[in-house]
RNA sequence: GGCGGCGUAGCCAAGUGGCUAAGGCGGGGGACUGCAAAUCCCUUAUUCCCCGGUUCGAAUCCGGGCGCCGCCUCCA
């Protein structure tokens, strides 16, 4: 099956094939690590740590960059704020970071470049750029890139250099030669961090890291690259004018970007203040929800965020998460051979969910569209679970083709879409950190709940309703919910 | 203002020229249950923002409106 994407570069749905198949290389703009990680940026990493999988299952070798930009202003405001050393800054907020993404199952890149720990790199291509006349240096100590000598600047964001001059806002104080031209290295201020340079002490501007970190760990034509669909213009841009100014090569041949999260109908950004954190997320909810949710809407599109969509999320996932820990219960079940022979009617059920999962997935990465086919054959699963639950016996065949079905889940859900990471199987690290994030009021103490649900059930052996149901909804209050199933009684967190 | 994208049921969201307009949430009815919850079955858009046009045939293509979002400044 060929994978089509869709390329910013062209606007164009395009069949993807690799340069150099079966490698890929991909780099995606990480974070700026001044603060916590929020929603929109949990779903741009949720997109292509997917991605990245979906690669891997097609058979790819995928090597996979993902930055940190360490030194911005932004982090320099903050350590100034609070009187810390601006690596202090970005080291605490790395570290958040790392808890934020192993809860919500996205994985490490092969490479995780820090702008600190390529400051030499970033001055030899400076250098170049200088060399080759397409950046200069000024008297003040800062360095840009003349964006009018690279003829092709605004292909990718489909601007043209005149419009943009138009349109341009000339700050006063600036060293520019054209209002468009961009920092390569900025003069640092007293008390900012600062490295030696040709130019003097400074550090550097925000678009050139990312393209000396694709030269140095990926080279200077990569497949694929990243990101938010802010970052079009003009980060995006100026990394391709720096690059193939040099290389005169293409800088990457499929451009990805995401659509943006919405809060009632304004894109969540810090600077609005309409952002919820990824730990506030998971104070309320499983990971998971989340990444369900990012999931169930096409990467491109707009992702408009609430807390009823949460729920909604949340409902899903515990509809399937159901479903497969019910086959834990199912194998319990006395299992009874089955007379006629034929194949369960479930594994065509399995075979066209795959199908149709596989066949979204190729066309534009549509992850909405896979999960609907799975929702299909969790209904099947149910149907099934259903019946046995009902007469406590379940036929050989149905069991296994059950059993299939998780299987089946394994591989979509789990291994691509790297939902039910602990329940498929037992994953402690993500519990851990699920239970440090939840807060204290929510926990409570697991033998105090097991100790209520045997009373109740007592209580329900003697027809004794109304306090059976005083224990009931005393629990919900407090965030129990229970079910009563063929099996005995069952308890949840909502 | 320029550029890019989008408008499908109460809500989210597929479908991109022709089978009965996926799937989920919510609502209604039923089964199950002591009652619930969960699950299953049935049901919930004669119609796809509006107006024209192309076509035997359009939600899907074209033209024109209206509305929404993003980018044009740091931003995933």
């Amino acid at each position: 099956m060929t994978l089509k994407l869709f390329n910013t570069l062209s606007g164009k749905l395009e069949e993807f094939v690799p340069e150099n198949p079966p490698k890929v290389k991909i780099y995606t703009c990480g974070v700026t690590v001044y603060d916590e990680s929020h929603v929109g940026h949990g779903r741009s990493l949720i997109v292509f740590d997917t991605f990245r999988r979906y690669l891997e299952h097609l058979g790819y070798k995928v090597r996979f960059v993902r930055n940190f930009t360490d030194v911005d202003d932004k982090i320099i405001d903050r350590a100034k704020s609070e009187c810390k050393h601006f690596m202090e800054i970005a080291d605490r907020y790395i570290a958040r970071y790392y808890e934020d993404m192993e809860a919500i199952g996205v994985r490490p890149a092969d490479v995780e470049p820090r702008v600190t720990d390529h400051i030499p790199e970033i001055i030899e291509l400076i250098k170049r750029l200088i060399e080759k006349g397409y950046a200069y240096a000024t008297p003040e100590g800062n360095v840009y890139f003349s964006v009018e000598k690279f003829k092709e600047y605004g292909k990718l964001s489909k601007r043209s250099i005149d419009e943009l001059i138009a349109g341009a806002r000339v700050e006063p104080g600036e060293d520019k030669r054209n209002p468009l031209d961009f920092a390569l290295w900025k003069r640092s201020k007293a008390g900012e961090p600062a490295w030696e340079s040709p130019w003097g002490e400074g550090r550097p501007g925000w678009h050139t890291e990312c393209v000396a970190f694709v030269f140095k760990h990926l080279g200077e034509t990569i497949d694929i690259h990243g990101g938010g669909l802010d970052l079009v213009f003009p980060h995006h841009e100026n990394e391709i004018a720096q690059a193939e100014a040099l290389t005169g090569k293409p800088f990457a041949r499929y451009w990805m970007h995401n659509g943006l999260v919405i809060v009632n109908g304004q894109k969540m950004s810090k600077s609005l203040g309409n952002f919820v954190t990824l730990k506030e997320i998971y104070t309320k909810y499983h990971p998971d929800v989340l990444r369900l949710l990012v999931l169930s809407v096409h990467y491109r599109s707009p992702l408009d965020f609430s807390w009823e969509k949460m729920e909604t999320s949340k409902k899903v996932y515990e509809r399937i998460r159901q479903a497969v820990e019910d086959y834990e219960t199912l194998k319990t079940l006395k299992v009874e051979e089955t007379a006629e022979g034929g194949v369960h009617p479930l594994y065509s059920t399995i075979k066209e969910t795959e199908e149709k999962f596989f066949k979204a997935l190729a066309e534009d990465f549509k992850t909405q569209e896979a999960l609907a086919a799975v929702m299909e054959l969790i209904s099947e699963m149910n149907k099934i679970r259903n019946e046995a639950f009902r007469t406590k016996t379940v036929s050989k065949a149905a069991l296994e083709a059950y059993g299939a079905a998780v299987n089946s889940i394994k591989n979509t859900l789990r291994n691509i879409f790297g939902l039910l990471e602990d329940v498929l199987p037992r994953c402690p690290v993500r519990e851990v950190v699920r239970k440090e994030l939840e807060p204290a009021s929510a926990v409570l103490d697991e033998s105090l709940i097991d100790l209520l649900v045997e009373v109740r059930q007592m209580a329900r052996e003697r027809k004794v309703f109304d306090i059976a149901d005083k224990i009931r909804d005393a629990l919900k209050e407090k965030g129990i919910v229970l079910e009563d199933t063929p099996f005995g009684t069952k308890w949840k967190r909502a």
